[in-house]
DNA sequence: CGTTTTCTTGAATATACGTTCAAAAATATG
DNA sequence: CATATTTTTGAACGTATATTCAAGAAAACG
């Protein structure tokens, strides 16, 4: 008897990323997710509860896209510190061509909202933390074949990438250049 | 003949500092300012134009007090290396302790708006290169005492070190610690 | 003290936003 | 085909916002 949805949902929440990524949460208006999304509001509401409820949902795919890219590099063959270096390269020519300006879409909701919205704040830790792990991991291997010195704890030099990582994801929204 | 202002311009624009840091542009409202700064809606179109020229005025403020900070410690006796730490350590105590997760003003306007507002975006480029060039020179400064290596060119120098300055002001959005 | 000029006040305006809801359309089953 | 159930539609609602403006208050000068 039932009737199912006519749209694809991992795709409604792909669509909506692009606006919110590009405006940022708060100059992202319903409006603009009805435009992107071609949903109207009574469907973006009935499957998300609200504008916030999709963002979160938006984040989470991200987080889990940008996370899973580093575990499945982890298992390809190849030296764990030209895998780093090859994964830092391509975040430099992401901010650096073309989109340049949108930067990361976690970065720009962590300054945004973390400070204000409690739902954020606890989703983008919880995030960050695995990120942080899965940074570890790849140090900890680049260790095990001697390409990293031992005498640094492992997540600490995993926080310090962490931290340039995040310094350019600043710096290219005001010049992106590769430099 | 002429009536005089009775508020203090300078201190319109700290107090309006603190709303726009605490809240970020956005979620301000010109009902916020009108509190925090005691001034009526007209009184504050009147001196400052808008919202937008009210939050250019404060960023300029926020940023010439930056740099001077730089510079009057490169002034001060004492060996550059040391400063720059100095400095450091000053910034991580000001993100650690306390008033934490506001992060950097600059860094935070630089997020939510530089993409979007032409104004703000050309303002925060022309404070950023007066920070870098400030930053050269303490690096300069320390490779003239030998407590640099010369290998490096300064301006490389200073730039890797103000990214590190900017992933610390992310970090502790989400993770207000030392480490 | 009166006049002129400027500043202050705060209510009014228009607009834009997030959200809701009742009606219409669409599907799958009996 | 009829009916039950769900989705889709998009106009309507209330609220909050940035900005304006006319009237009142304050100060300096003659």
């Amino acid at each position: 008897m039932p009737r199912h949805a006519e749209f694809d949902r991992d795709n409604v929440i792909h669509q909506a990323t692009s606006v919110f990524w590009e405006r940022g949460y708060a100059k992202t208006s319903v409006g603009d997710l009805v435009s992107a999304t071609g949903l109207q509001p009574g469907s973006l509401y009935a499957a998300f509860g609200n504008k916030k409820g999709l963002f979160l949902e938006v984040i989470d795919q991200y987080n889990r896209g940008f996370v899973g890219r580093i575990r499945a590099l982890r298992e390809a063959p190849g030296r764990s510190i030209e895998k780093r270096e090859g994964l830092l390269r391509q975040v430099v020519e992401d901010t650096a061509e073309g989109k340049a300006h949108r930067g990361c879409l976690t970065v720009n909701a962590l300054l945004e909202m973390s400070a204000h919205d409690e739902d954020i704040a606890t989703r983008l830790q919880g995030h960050n933390a695995r990120l942080r792990k899965a940074f570890a991991w790849l140090v900890k291997d680049a260790q095990a074949e001697g390409d990293v010195l031992n005498t640094r704890d492992a997540n600490e030099l995993a926080s310090f990438v962490l931290n340039n990582l995040w310094g350019m994801r600043v710096m290219c929204k005001s010049r992106p250049d590769r430099a």
